[in-house]
DNA sequence: ACGAGGATGCTCT
DNA sequence: GAGCATCCTCGTC
């Protein structure tokens, strides 16, 4: 089979989830949302490890809000932050075992002009977990949902020879911080 | 560049 | 009723 087809990335996802979680780094996410296309690569990610990491949702398992986490890998788990924003994660591992990857940043690569009308400003496009999404059009609407099948779609890719991968806590959690579950690119210098 | 503070609503206890 | 897996603006340096 050819390298890179849609396929790798579905075994990718079937991984441990901090194995999974660096290697998404560099794949594209595209969305085909409101008749826009648009396109980034991933910069920024953290692992959650449900029952066994308690800054993850699931750590008392299933409740309304998070039942997509439970899902096969690759599905979007999509809640809402702060009562403002969304944030997307893609689900890892095995169907019932609740890991994800939360998607926390990405550099545009395609419809970019779309990204910044969504955005309403030009700078810090898709530099945050709230960003990302209000840049590719993604909401609430699509928890449940594949990013093996759409609309927010995986894509094969790899990051700048120029970048390294760094390990660092998680941002914006209260509990288990010691943990470097957090995968960014940074220029290599 | 960096930090403080407010907006805002939903989920779970 | 508490607590958020955040973002923006406005201050200061």
């Amino acid at each position: 089979m050819t390298a890179g087809a849609p396929s790798d990335v579905a075994a990718l996802l079937s991984g441990p989830v901090l194995e999974v979680a660096p290697r998404l780094l560099g794949l594209r996410l595209r969305t085909a949302i409101g008749g826009e296309a648009t396109e980034v690569m991933l910069a920024e990610v953290e692992a959650y490890a449900g029952e066994h990491d308690p800054a993850s949702h699931a750590f008392r398992g299933r409740t309304r809000r998070n039942g997509s986490m439970f899902g096969p890998p690759g599905t979007l788990y999509v809640y809402r932050s702060y009562g403002l924003h969304w944030c997307m994660n893609i689900v890892t591992g095995v169907e019932g075992v609740p890991h994800a990857v939360l998607l926390r940043g990405g550099v545009p690569l395609d419809g970019e002009p779309t990204m910044v009308t969504r955005r309403g400003r030009r700078d810090h496009i898709a530099d945050g977990p709230g960003k990302l999404t209000q840049a590719l059009g993604v909401s609430g609407e699509l928890d449940g949902s594949s990013v093996l099948d759409g609309p927010v779609v995986l894509l094969p890719g790899e990051p700048s020879p120029e970048t390294t991968i760094l390990a660092t806590p998680r941002i914006g959690v209260t509990k288990a911080t010691d943990r470097p579950w957090r995968f960014v690119l940074a220029q290599r210098h």
